[in-house]
DNA sequence: GTCATTTAGTTTGGTGTCAAACTATAAGCT
DNA sequence: AGCTTATAGTTTGACACCAAACTAAATGAC
């Protein structure tokens, strides 16, 4: 049973059965969570922190309607013009058939335009049309301010041996 | 049009509309990915990080059946006993409605049990029942293994850093 | 040439997630 | 007390993702 109640302020309570203190608004109180190992594993906060910074870009980006994910995989077609799809998912570190719903509406909005290789018909070349260069330039001013706000937090001395490590994460994990 | 062909071993191409030269396995050949801007910013790179980090731990975690996101609910409701399912969610940066099904989940295969408080008939506390506790020891040891090989990657020196980066960017970033 | 194998992309089915609407309890106000 | 507002958790609908099965095209072996 939770014997514990919301008020509570006695500092000992008879709390045999793991109850815990609130505050009058039931939000924790006294107790602030206890994150055991989890507060120093990489995992775990490797997961906060990506979550985190993709809110916030999705907040950012939001002025011009344009999802993250979105964002990575314009650039990456804008530099590798004629790129495949699956080059893209691959580079993407998405699977291959999550950019098919992806792609579809980008070409329905006429940002990329699609064409089937000369001389292998299963292939597709992805560029993007002059709208998509639009597109891709307003969202990369956005992207950049975030990115800014990042490199405030990081602070420029750390940041590229934050980005060394995440880069060797990505990379080298088996 | 794309009109550069695959086993092109042309060095200089009419490539005027942007073909990709290709490997005689249609892997990218010559030209490897350019991931401009994205190389180097925080955001792509701090995403494909937490991919390939989950991924590993899928599967070492497999041998036990258990996913990523059980062990970080698991660690908390061990640590914080008598928590609340809100609670709980704000401390794992999930939606409480995420929460339901994994709870559900839990309790139905008795690693956990779900009270409502005394005093407050909305709020629910959780605790592990004896069974959930002896399914943590086992995730907890397998976790452990994963962050070893995450420790030996990014090295004992600069771990420290990386986790404060971390938590810096999931705590401050608005 | 024919057949087996490989490859590029799509389809399908299942899962995990969020956000908004909803239910029930609780707290505050008069 | 009665009414309003806030809170805990669930339900629902939408979406992103993956993995496996699938289709069409290309390659390789014979």
């Amino acid at each position: 049973m939770c014997r514990f109640r919301k008020r509570d302020t006695r500092v000992h309570g008879t709390n045999g059965t793991g109850g815990r203190r609130r505050g009058k608004n039931g939000e924790a109180f006294g107790l602030p969570v206890n994150f055991g190992p989890l507060a120093y594993w990489v995992g775990f906060n490797l997961r906060m922190a990506q979550e985190a910074a993709f809110q916030a870009f999705s907040r950012h980006s939001q002025e011009i309607g344009e999802s993250p994910g979105r964002f990575a995989t314009l650039t990456l077609i804008g530099r590798n013009p004629g790129i495949s799809q699956t080059e893209l998912s691959l580079a993407n570190g998405r699977d291959k058939s999550s950019l098919t719903p992806v792609v579809e509406d980008l070409v329905r909005r006429g940002l990329v335009e699609r064409k089937r290789m000369d001389n292998d018909r299963r292939t597709y070349c992805l560029n993007l049309t002059p709208a998509g260069k639009k597109v891709l330039t307003s969202m990369t001013r956005c992207a950049r301010r975030h990115e800014r706000n990042l490199d405030q937090l990081i602070g420029e001395r750390d940041r590229k041996k934050f980005v060394r490590i995440l880069k060797k994460i990505a990379a080298e994990i088996e």
